[in-house]
DNA sequence: CGGGATCCCCAATGATACTG
DNA sequence: CAGTATCATTGGGGATCCCG
């Protein structure tokens, strides 16, 4: 079993912050590294473990695994694995996750817009 | 004359990533690190260093200066300097850095819902 | 196929001291 | 007050090999 540290990411003192100050934690949760992302590609529905690799291209197989046991632990994705050979787990949004469409919708947005001014 | 390292946010290769993809782009942005605490502050209007230092409690001075550097050259915060003594420096969201609003209204209410289910 | 285990490096951050 | 400079540290993440 892996360990996997208490933080969602690398809050060193932010913690505090997140504790009263929920955009900071929802920002901890699924900001930074490729959490975000993952959660893009699975709000069209579930995904094999390959499937995501294929997807976010350069991202490594340790890094893959790391991102979607943080994202379990945290309840914003499920992990299914059936008992066939060869074996397929797929990963889907739980109904949480599913609610994260709008912060994406909204990060869309702005994207775009920011991208512009460059 | 403090040298920023290009990326915003420390993505090896989601940078391929972020260009076709407008929402990773912008958690690339405000994601992660102190960025979005620092906007969450400055969303209620300006503030001058040693005030956000403040309200950031745990954050040191190099970091701060560091975050806020890097929101000011994406364009998303402005520095006015005041030539006073002793100097006042303040800080300030863009037209854009204001229009992360709705994004934080989102991330705001999801954070809350994602406690209950803790 | 979908990982786990190890080794290792460097970029991000902390700590401390100094300054216009 | 609002930084800058320098050194020390650490853990995030890459590379590689192995397994059920």
């Amino acid at each position: 079993m892996t360990k996997i540290k208490e933080t969602s990411t690398n809050f060193s003192n932010k913690k505090a912050l997140a504790e009263e100050c929920p955009e900071v934690y929802a920002s901890n949760m699924i900001g930074g590294q490729w959490s975000l992302a993952i959660c893009c590609y699975l709000i069209n529905g579930k995904l094999r473990f390959g499937e995501l690799k294929k997807k976010l291209e350069n991202i490594t197989e340790r890094m893959l695994t790391l991102q979607l046991r943080r994202l379990e632990r945290d309840k914003i994705i499920t992990r299914t694995v059936y008992a066939e050979v060869p074996p397929r787990v797929e990963y889907e949004l739980t109904e949480i996750g599913y609610k994260l469409k709008p912060i994406i919708e909204e990060l869309e947005k702005w994207g775009k817009l920011h991208k512009k001014i460059l």
